[in-house]
DNA sequence: ATAATATTGCAAGGCTGTCGCATTAATATA
DNA sequence: TATATTAATGCGACAGCCTTGCAATATTAT
């Protein structure tokens, strides 16, 4: 299936690029200027997420937060990064201590999903 | 507000208990021989999150997961260790491994969640 | 026993994310 | 340039998770 360019992907890359962090479905819609549906724009992101150009970050509150990642493109397709979620300004951005852990032995890790809740910088 | 002893508490800590990882209200609500509403087991369950006699992790598919960790009524409040969720066998399990960070200067990290997602050792 | 109030059940609602289907629009081909 | 192919979209609907208000119940203290 090869991807078409389309008004609604530019659009919604274009937000997550100038935003510079993660941001939710709502968030996007909410920073998109042309109106686009709720299921489109999730479309957009899973497929994005799926070529590899956007990750997605389950934070605190359960929802999806997806990021456009400096780092991510490199080598290790998994985003094995911390992430930091503010809770007074609600931003979730990507923070570059990478994760690492000891597993027991027989586990096998597919995914990981690190996220610190607290106050940002700009916040405190 | 004083605490009150009641079955609905009780069978929710027995559940918990006997399972030895972290349920989700659903799955608690499946094991639980008597009756009890989904809205209270949500309440019970956040009471204890308030308590401190449980913990609560987020793991990737959104959902809370509820754990009664024998490494949490230690000297740090936050729950700093990894989670490891099977995409098979569907369990939430605490892991030993301790989480650890750097974290940029001007951030003050309130919580913690990381989840470690793929197959556990018995599903392997 | 009685009062005070923490806990519960019920119903309802909000929000998130997904899916099927008809329609539209982007790309390839003639 | 016109036409065919099919990816992408909008709409509606739905399921699931979690919370909340309110009246009823049950636990604890007096």
């Amino acid at each position: 299936m090869k991807r078409r360019q389309t008004p609604t992907k530019s659009a919604v890359l274009d937000v997550l690029t100038k935003a510079g962090k993660a941001m939710s479905q709502n968030a996007i819609e909410q920073e998109i200027p042309i109106d686009i549906n709720r299921a489109t724009i999730y479309r957009v992101l899973n497929r994005f997420c799926d070529d590899g150009i956007l990750h997605k970050v389950i934070a605190e509150d359960g929802k999806q937060y997806f990021a456009l990642c400096d780092r991510c493109d490199d080598t290790h397709k998994q985003h094995q990064h911390y992430h930091f979620k503010c809770t007074v300004c609600e931003t979730l951005e990507c923070l570059p201590s990478e994760v690492s852990f000891s597993i027991p032995q027989g586990y096998v890790v597919e995914n990981v999903n690190c996220v610190l809740t607290g106050v940002c910088k700009n916040c405190a």
